[in-house]
DNA sequence: ATGAAAGCGCTAACAA
DNA sequence: TTGTTAGCGCTTTCAT
């Protein structure tokens, strides 16, 4: 279909390494410059980037995989890292694993036969779905919001632990003492940081400490509600609770809203990560807020820095073993004020 | 790095073209069917498809340009879709154009020069920004939510107008007469359509036609709680709002928290789009719902069964002129009953 | 059914 | 600076 390199060189009469080298911004003569310029217009020519990539080894695309697209705070960061990263000119193919660690596997392994240049990622579990294959092939991985232990590679995490520890803090300084938490399942990270940033604060302030007053959520909608219920049935007399994801949060309202629980006058809460959310609640929610555009401008920074310099540093970036280094950045998070959190008078 | 077709011919003793043909499921003499599968086995081989694609012209890879992916209703259509052509071996490289015509553009131009297969797309404008290119190379286009009228390809649409239509014959058959509409932006093909739908039922029903009580939210949280705020001033004895879309109903509920507005007492509701939100609202909101996995569907298996028949009709499937013949699917859209809306005693 | 060889469009030595 | 040439890993005639 469309003209190729070779069609230009025969246009221009020039040899195929100097279109090559123009096409690459090497030196070419101002006379065959403009020759060749006038010849791509003319002929439409455009750099096949799949015959490129099989001869560079480089397909100029990297995965993405996520454990749900339609999660608002997800979809926040795949549209910021996506533009980036087309504005540096690499594609992006995205693949949602539905929080399944199967799905998560395929997802790795079809992207790695994508050849993808490399890899931004939010494991869904404890278990490498095949990450180090990766950055075995010195393909760079950049872990977004959680960690996993055994795979060796730059991260991009949010102070969950903080977050969760000032929420908490705030309700206990609003006179709150029995104060309910809607947690993550355990077996992702940030529902272990945000679950021991509340028990901290409930240790550092001496609020009421039950294991009871923590209940699993899910991270989903249908989980949030339960949790909501179950607590409220626990513990009628809690008069706080900190739920720490956006669907928990909207499934708690959702049961509140069904319990015909007052909020704040009955019931005090914080919510996360969605501000459009809190702020078309009834009353506005209070929120723990997370910095998404920084979390994916920090990911795909990254990862064009590690991919733009690896042919200079190939060697030098490595250590005797072979181990690169691995840089962790944590950004803050921020607090949304609402009128969800009800100041005791005691 | 890994094994090619070449290792894999000199570990079995055959020829590349019986590997190759192995591979594509042609027919290969049962003993060396097993030595082939043991030599994959062993060196870990697997077919790299940026050289396939460079031999065949065909990327496996199909785009999607959308407006919006921190949107509920794309996200929830792209996640299925990715999932559909995925299980197909295609993969999917999403660009979000954030509803501005020049990105989209830039899009579409990338997916071009990526050699994509196919797209799904959900135009931003009224103006084709490149797709016609794809439609003359013989790469398939669906689009998805809204029609373009001059350039010829396969549609998944969704019956907004009758959704649109029925939503205010509710409101009218519970007693409303004075009813408002937050629309959409003009030039958005789904916003045009519900507008006909809002006007019909109003004079078909002989609600109140009065023009100011449509007023444009530009399918924004923002426009929706600025529109609310204009209608409530405009009208207030309206007693019913239709919101069309599901960023102007949580703008709109936004709005009806800060003005103190009691729904449904003061002030019925019916809003769009996302059942999560209307349950989570206080009280919960009646909406009009999209099937999005449905339409998902039908634009990936269309998209499919074009990529996958093509060789085969490349000349049946033309008529004369060369033009494809193009399908268009319309969906029905659902209602999901909430308590915003009051049932007038008149 | 299988093998040999050409070539998809590009890059990268190496020469000139 | 520019031209020549040899592949990258695969598919695909065309023989055998």
């Amino acid at each position: 279909m469309g003209a190729t390199m070779k069609d230009i060189a025969k246009r221009t009469g020039l040899g195929l390494a100097t279109i090559s080298s123009y096409l690459n911004g090497g030196n070419v003569r101002e006379k065959n410059r403009i020759k060749i310029e006038e010849a791509i217009e003319e002929l439409h020519f455009e750099v096949n980037e799949v015959a490129r990539g099989l001869k560079t080894n480089r397909t100029k695309t990297i995965g993405i995989v996520i454990p749900e697209l339609n999660n608002i705070f997800f979809a926040e960061i795949i549209t910021e890292a996506e533009d980036i990263l087309r504005s540096h000119g690499y594609a992006t193919m995205i693949c949602d694993c539905r929080s399944d660690a199967e799905r998560e596997k395929e997802a790795v392994e079809f992207l790695y036969h994508r050849r993808v240049d490399g890899l931004i990622v939010m494991p869904t579990g404890r278990t490498d779905p095949g990450f180090k294959r990766f950055v075995r092939a010195g393909k760079p991985v950049v872990m977004i919001d959680r960690k996993m232990q055994d795979v060796p590679c730059d991260c991009v995490l949010v102070d969950n632990k903080g977050a969760a520890r000032d929420a908490v803090k705030r309700l206990v300084r609003a006179g709150h003492r029995k104060i309910g938490m809607i947690a993550g399942p355990d077996n992702v990270y940030t529902a272990r940081e945000r679950l021991k940033g509340f028990q901290e604060a409930v240790a550092e302030m001496d609020a009421v400490a039950d294991e009871t007053l923590i209940t699993g959520g899910n991270y989903t909608i249908a989980g949030g509600a339960a949790a909501m219920r179950k607590l409220y049935k626990m513990h009628p007399d809690m008069t706080a609770v900190f739920v720490t994801n956006y669907e928990m949060t909207v499934g708690a309202m959702m049961e509140i809203n069904d319990l015909g629980i007052r909020v704040p006058d009955e019931l005090s809460v914080i919510g996360f990560d969605n501000v459009d959310f809190a702020k078309a609640s009834v009353p506005k929610l209070s929120i723990v807020t997370q910095p998404t555009a920084s979390i994916a401008r920090a990911a795909a920074d990254n990862l064009i820095e590690r991919l733009e310099s690896r042919p200079v540093n190939e060697k030098a970036d490595e250590d005797a073993d072979g181990e690169r280094m691995t840089v962790t950045v944590t950004l803050k998070t921020g607090f949304v004020e609402g009128r969800s959190v009800k100041t005791m008078n005691n």
